[in-house]
RNA sequence: GGCGGCAUAGCCAAGUGGUAAGGCCGAGGACUGCAAAUCCUUUAUUCCCCAGUUCAAAUCUGGGUGCCGCCUCCA
């Protein structure tokens, strides 16, 4: 049993076969660093996280380059309308993107290259391809020459002659073939732009991934993720150039995932329907928009709303209800003996099916429900009526609580951050106020039991009377 | 027009040949001094429609219908 992995290249799942025994390549498609990036770009993040948490966990060593891309028409376009330098706007929002990535619990890549530091490489590539006539330069520009790739298509399942049919590019009388696309572009007056040997330009778009992700990856290297969106042109013409270049296939595994939409409809910065993920963060806990966006495969769309995200949080709810449950249960005192009522089997099981959800192309969705169940047979056990907290059952609860937290926090990432309270004076202080209000509550002083009650929840903090005492937590 | 994908309960959603996971909502119940919170039980004779293959199909094949995406910057 191993990892498999849908490959839009094969358009199949394939057995997950590293190129080195414990190392894994990654090469994700970053942002374009002229806003704040939106939901959709969050899921194109978070994808990449959960595989290398997961490819992390099963084992593997990864190395993951994401790259910046901060020289292109929307950057430029977006400088001159804040009166900024392309410099400038790139540092702010690649700053912005370290807040927000961090802020949803995305692990950082190892190493964030940028297109602008790439320039002579992208030179170098374009020299290359001209030098095998799979370029040519007209005028400034310098363009691929698409027909002479056979494998033009391959990735996207496209046919050039189908392309040209129904084809939307304008039509340029200087390239050979419409379709041919831009490797190097002549700049306009007041662009930024590099010295070549076409004179004053610079990069197209796709060639930027071709050079960064094979120079920190190597010419053949695991996994491209990406939105799906990308798979044409962008894709296909990075495809195009790195093989035409190398002579051999680069990329073994291309990952694409699916959309958010709204009301059905895609989500796009064009479409100007977008959240932002700093507006929803204001609404909901980076916990319950992870959780969100995984709790579906994440090749399938999803439809973003607020009724969606408030089930998503009711039913991680579920989950973290269950492990305070249990946290509470290990700081209290227990009788001797006692069994562990199947709970590390349970355990173990848990961490068998989750492990087949996960391998089955990062299913997400059923390694959630797996969770769910462990939940729901914890659940039973320990509100059962009859319940008694015995030693055996806490060596149980442990294996459960670690499990829990392996899967859940270390996998998922969909467990909350501690609390920076925590060995603060605060918890003490709270722990001091439920017990006067237990004792006030012994002699049945209600009125005052409720007054603390009701306070300490306008302060932020729930108070629950169950059979085996009071909790409370932080809200 | 070409290519790709999807169609499972009120909603979200797993499930690629063996007789429908999980979550949300709803309903009932438990717990409680009252609450709040929580927990439990329960909710699809059936998987868009039609035909076929098979002992057996949500799952495979053929046809149809509907929706979405890509073919242009886009995660």
């Amino acid at each position: 049993m191993g990892i498999k992995i849908y490959n839009t290249l094969s358009g199949e799942k394939e057995d997950f076969k590293p190129i080195k025994e414990n190392e894994v390549g990654i090469y994700s498609c970053g942002p374009t660093v002229y806003d704040y990036f939106h939901i959709g770009n969050a899921r194109a993040f978070i994808v990449p996280d959960i595989i290398k948490r997961y490819l992390n966990y099963r084992g593997y060593k990864i190395f993951h380059v994401l790259n910046f891309t901060d020289i292109d028409d929307k950057m430029i376009k977006r400088a001159n309308q804040e009166e900024v330098t392309i410099e400038q706007l790139a540092n702010r929002f690649i700053k912005a993107y370290f807040e927000d990535t961090d802020a949803l619990n995305i692990r950082r890549a190892d190493i964030y290259p940028k297109a602008t530091e790439h320039i002579e490489g992208m030179i170098d590539l374009v020299e290359k391809l001209i030098a095998k006539d799979y370029a040519y330069s007209s005028g400034g520009d310098v363009y691929f020459r698409v027909e002479k790739f056979d494998e033009y298509g391959k990735l996207s399942k496209q046919h050039l002659e189908d392309l040209e049919a129904g084809n939307r590019v304008e039509v340029s009388g200087v390239k050979e073939n419409p379709l041919d696309f831009t490797l190097w572009k002549e700049s306009k007056e007041g662009e930024p732009s590099w010295e070549s040997p076409w004179g004053l330009g610079r990069p197209g778009w796709h060639i930027e991934c071709s050079v960064m992700s094979t120079k920190y990856l190597g010419d053949r290297f695991d996994i491209h993720t990406g939105g799906v969106d990308l798979t044409f042109p962008h894709h296909e013409n990075e495809v195009a150039q790195s093989e035409a270049c190398c002579g051999h296939q680069v990329v073994n595994y291309w990952v694409h995932n699916g959309y958010i939409n709204i009301d059905g409809e895609k989500m796009s910065k064009s479409l100007d329907n977008f959240f932002t993920i700093r507006e929803i963060l204001e609404k909901y806990k980076a916990e319950v928009i992870r959780f969100f966006l995984i709790s579906k495969h994440y090749r399938s769309p999803i439809n973003f709303s607020d009724s969606e995200l408030d089930s998503a949080k009711k039913s991680l709810g579920r989950l973290l209800n269950t492990l305070d449950k249990v946290e509470n249960l290990l700081d209290l005192d227990a009788v001797e003996g006692g069994g562990d009522k199947g709970l590390k089997g349970l355990a173990q099981e848990t961490e068998v099916e989750f492990k087949e959800a996960m391998d089955d192309d990062f299913n997400t969705a059923l390694a959630i429900a797996v969770l769910h169940t462990m939940v729901k047979e914890v659940n039973l056990i320990v509100n059962n009526k009859e319940f008694i907290l015995t030693e055996g059952l806490k060596e149980g609860l442990k294996e459960i609580k670690s499990t829990f937290e392996s899967l859940a926090g270390d996998v998922l990432g969909i467990l909350p951050k501690q609390e920076e309270a925590k060995g603060g004076l605060i918890d003490p202080l709270i722990e001091l106020l439920v017990e006067v209000r237990s004792e006030v509550r012994k002699n049945k002083n209600y009125e005052l039991a409720d007054k603390i009650r009701d306070e300490l929840k306008n302060l932020g903090v729930q108070i629950k009377d169950t059979p085996q005492g009071v909790e409370w937590k932080l809200k």
